[in-house]
DNA sequence: GCGATACTACACAGATCTGTGAAGTCCGCC
DNA sequence: GGCGGACTTCACAGATCTGTGTAGTATCGC
């Protein structure tokens, strides 16, 4: 939430964001962020409230960057059919920067309460693609764009899952292509 | 491993198999485990010899019962084009009973090192799978059935991770859908 | 009766977990 | 020169973690 943070909070997010990547958030504890960050747990409570908070902040921000990632392709691109791939250009050059999967997909695997707030951050980040999917489907000219958006989507976080879970690196590249086809068929055929 | 276990063990292997799937890996301690299953600590590690292996007996089984879950639909199937799509006909029977997504991706997500012995079930389930839908499509007539089978593959655990993380309860069925088009599309089209 | 197997009760080790309390330092800003 | 935010050190609470040690019981087949 903090548009600014203290330049020691600052380095406990990044090293928090690291380590619950790499290691996963229950095998993570907060003596090891603090002490990574250079910081006193002291610190680490008056910033941030409680772990499960610093959790939310990660995914949040996590969520932030790549949204961001995926609207500056966005920006690069006019032809609608192109558009509609955009996330996928992202998971090509994404996925070997982040080779432990979909962060919000395990940190979900780790917060089995539905109510725990960093599962909307989840949800949210699901949702927000599927809409963007639906959206540049209908602006690329598809008449039914619902479906298909659903299928990229899935598309998209079975290639997380693949490469994260079993090591599939050509995952990304084939989930990309198999999205053009049904980018295809969804814009230029009948339903 | 063991093909036969004692009451006690089967006791201990059900708990800890239904807890670590609802809760997860980190989240359930050898504690409550042994006190679910009206079994002490010595018993359990008399077993299982530690909590590792009891989790790669969790997922050994888990990965057994499942394929005898789709070789049973396999069974029921002769049209080679349906065969191919007994994963997602299990799959949209499999989730509502198993909403929190795949136990193999959430499991890895709380196992980073790659030397876990647990992972090698991982990467094994992923893999059979995609050599299965290989397998089928080739089968049903399918010329280059290696991309086909990938993206069938990416498919299948797109819809586990939609519904898991992000409740999305029509990706199976999506799924599904979305597997007969590339399955026809594999077999019938030039590539 | 004998031995093997399965299991119990219970204490304990040593580490680690999240989170707090008290007291004090450094530094920029008004 | 004083205020307040950021941060430090250190001790501690109370729970939970994996894993083991010692000692004893119940139920089998033979």
């Amino acid at each position: 939430m903090p548009r600014s943070l203290t330049p020691g909070a600052r380095r406990v997010l990044d090293v928090a964001a690291r380590l619950f990547y790499e290691r996963g958030l229950h095998a993570v504890g907060v003596d090891l962020i603090a002490a990574e960050s250079g910081v006193t747990k002291r610190t680490l409570y008056d910033r941030f409230g409680s772990k499960n908070a610093l959790v939310t902040a990660y995914l949040e921000e996590r969520d932030e960057r790549w949204r961001d990632r995926v609207r500056a392709r966005l920006d690069e691109l006019d032809e609608p059919a192109r558009r509609v791939l955009a996330p996928f250009d992202v998971l090509v050059t994404w996925v070997p920067d982040n080779p432990r999967g979909c962060a919000f997909v395990n940190a979900s695997a780790e917060l089995p309460d539905a109510g725990h707030p960093a599962r909307a951050v989840v949800v949210g980040e699901k949702e927000w693609l599927r809409e963007l999917f639906r959206t540049e489907l209908a602006a690329a000219g598809a008449p039914d764009p619902g479906p298909a958006a659903l299928t990229l989507l899935l598309l998209h976080e079975g290639a997380l899952a693949a490469a994260g879970a079993a090591g599939m690196d050509d995952a990304p590249g084939a989930a990309r292509r198999a999205a053009g086809t049904v980018c295809a068929q969804a814009v230029g055929s009948p339903g």
